[in-house]
DNA sequence: CCGCCTTGGCTAATGGGCGTAGCTTTATGG
DNA sequence: CCATAAAGCTACGCCCATTAGCCAAGGCGG
């Protein structure tokens, strides 16, 4: 008969708990059983808060999605260039790394078509613009930054991705690699901004 | 009362089918029901063939892998340098666009711990030799090859898990993101073998 | 040709998760 | 002090995985 006190946001804050309890498999392994026990509340007394399991792990996602970005935009702030991309890259992976179900989250691909993702969607293109701000900073001529911005975002996100998913054996040079994975980024976008660097001598197997 | 004349095999090809019918979410939902429903048989018959669903998965995830492996091998035969890292991922982001499903399985990471996850981790440490292989032939020092197959790693595998999941705007311009991330790929690691080039020149941010 | 036994199918039933319906109680505000 | 909206609850239906136990199909030895 007493009641828990809930509501809309506290339920949200719950299954980030649950998402954070469960390492990389925690937003996967999201229901709302689990949300209801840690509430202490029936598992049907949740729908008086939230619309349904997909609703909960769209809100989940987009939450997860403007963490990453903020943490992106302060880690750059007041940066330029080379140092801007590091900062950028390491503030981004930190986050994967200390929030790994959350960042799970960020990985599903919201469907074009359902407006209901419409929110994850613009949330995902503001967390591109801080890239693409941060590679305005390198000159690049206008049609060559959305290439930049695919090749570090693929790079980065990537890098997680195997990280988390226990890809890599001997932990203990992973760091390394991340900064040599980091500097052939700035390289390669370097040169983008340098004509005659690097795309125009011919490789074959590309251009299709 | 007749019978289906299922197997073993005959039930992992019909999952393969589900898995490719549910394009990139094809994996992830993926269940014994859908495969009882194409196999034309009650649900529980399947266990006669098959331990459980994650036996299953765990199955369909081995192929996958193998799969990519062997496209990528087919594909680097003969090449060398540049020219077999471009063939290598070429294969490798075809694969995955023909088989979103079955990427998608290729990309769960197996439990370190769980002796029943081995033979996928084995498949996946056999996918890894061919690219550290095709790295072998920029003729990097010994210590710089792991650096070299992570970031090759990361950078094809992210970008193909970026354009499954939608990520991409504008999808007409992906195949050249694509050949200017491999070029930078391609120039970072051929750097990595002749020292100095890149990552001597110090930078703020990384080697914590 | 016959019966046996392995094998592959079945139905029934359990348990767990999502989601709906409808009841009850709390607490709030007039 | 009561009316009512909000926040719980229980009961239920549906889908799925899985277990248990039954039955028939069909190959094989006699």
């Amino acid at each position: 008969m007493p009641r828990a006190g809930l509501s809309h946001d506290a339920v949200v804050r719950l299954a980030l708990q649950v998402v954070d309890d469960g390492g990389s498999r925690g937003f996967a392994e999201l229901s709302l059983a689990k949300v209801a026990a840690k509430a202490g509340v029936a598992a049907p007394s949740l729908y008086k808060h939230v619309g349904s399991l997909a609703d909960l792990r769209r809100e989940v996602a987009v939450l997860a999605i403007r963490e990453v970005t903020a943490a992106s935009t302060a880690a750059t702030v007041g940066r330029a260039g080379a140092d801007a991309l590091h900062a950028l890259a390491n503030a981004w992976r930190s986050y994967a790394r200390e929030h790994p179900g959350r960042y799970a989250a960020t990985q599903i691909g919201p469907d074009p078509e359902d407006p209901a993702d419409a929110r994850q969607r613009d949330a995902a293109a503001e967390g591109v613009q801080v890239v693409v701000a941060v590679l305005r900073g390198f000159g690049l001529p206008d049609d060559r930054v959305i290439d930049a911005v695919r090749a570090v975002r693929a790079g980065v996100h990537g890098f997680v991705m195997l990280e988390l998913g226990g890809g890599f054996r001997m932990r203990e040079d992973v760091d390394q690699s991340f900064a040599v994975l980091l500097d052939m980024l700035v390289a390669g976008v370097a040169a983008l901004g340098t004509p005659n660097a690097l795309l125009e001598h011919d490789t074959p197997g590309s251009h299709r």
